[in-house]
DNA sequence: GCTTTTGGCTAACGGAATTAGCCGGAGCTG
DNA sequence: CAGCTCCGGCTAATTCCGTTAGCCAAAAGC
């Protein structure tokens, strides 16, 4: 029996895709391994089990999602950097629900779990959005929690379905760059 | 063996009540089964089956909110009843995570599905919100996705316990609820 | 009062996660 | 190169959960 030459990293990233795939719930360790080419114990030599699985593919979506908001906003301030991390974002939720399914309710353990890192990561990504608007001392907090719930929850929304009715998504999602962009502009400080 | 005397809406409000207690990943049919002091196949009498549960539990999540949501806003308008709904909204989500939980990613059968009428009465409670203010046509919609992504992010954001650092969660809330109510004055229209 | 329906129950199955324990091959050591 | 060690596969077995089948008594209706 040749061996698979599998590793943490590679059942993770398998694991990633195939949520992607068919959804987080359907994501079973069974499924996984016939993916691998492997039988479902052999996974255990590398993850500690489904929920440990889980957290990785949520610190992975999490650094990816950083790295693409981080990228995206390169190069541009205000409106501009807000609409290319909104637009950013969004797409990474769209192209990878699964992964970014396993984010949700995820707490990290301690300081160093590369939960809590690659989150920061991805909360740094939009604290330089800010600072192309004159947003300054406790209202940094509140208006990142404002940005983070508001491209949370139309991605989340979006890709579970809501949002069945009349007007276009995508229009909608442009509405909502050009309102936080007036709000944040109008009174943030 | 005396009967215990359920029926499908004792079974479904039971469920949402554990699931708010345990989460709705922890809602298993034998412990809800227990609960009510009866044996797990019993409930397969007045539900068709864990996924039927849900959606049950998810129809009543949805008409509770609009309750809330509908009652607090009554006889007000403008800023009073965005900050009365939005409020409402979070309270709600926060005080019953379980069921609010099970409303996500459940798409309604149809028309006459209870999840689609309920969850249409939530929309129009916040479909009266905007008529204090001076928004029409197709930003009817946008408003409304927005206003719907804002609060379902940040009440679920915050019950899956994101917002971790400092400032204060509550004052953060009614940071955004200002920011909404400027935003839909300044150029809603 | 008898019949029908309803709502409990036990027993059994299937699928998923996980653990225990075996065993062969890869790689290092002499 | 021979042998030792460790790693990463495997099979077998356990447990827990959802679900179905089929039985039987209590309630409800004639």
């Amino acid at each position: 029996m040749p061996r698979a030459g599998l590793d943490p990293a590679a059942v993770v990233e398998a694991g990633a895709a195939l949520a992607d795939e068919v959804g987080l719930a359907g994501l079973t360790m069974g499924l996984l391994a016939e993916r691998l080419g492997v039988r479902t114990p052999s996974l255990y030599k590398h993850v500690g089990g489904q929920e440990d699985l889980t957290r990785r593919i949520a610190a992975l979506a999490l650094g990816q999602a950083a790295d693409a908001v981080g990228g995206a906003t390169q190069g541009y301030a205000g409106r501009d950097a807000l609409a290319a991390a909104a637009r950013a974002f969004r797409a990474f939720v769209l192209a990878h629900p699964g992964r970014y399914a396993a984010t949700i309710g995820m707490e990290p353990a301690g300081p160093d779990d590369p939960l809590a890192t690659e989150g920061l990561r991805l909360l740094d990504a939009f604290t330089a959005v800010l600072r192309g608007y004159e947003v300054a001392g406790p209202d940094v907090d509140h208006a990142l929690r404002m940005l983070r719930s508001l491209c949370h929850g139309f991605a989340t929304l979006q890709s579970a379905g809501a949002f069945q009715w009349s007007a276009d998504i995508d229009e909608s999602f442009e509405w909502l760059i050009a309102f936080a962009d007036r709000g944040l502009r109008a009174g943030g400080g």
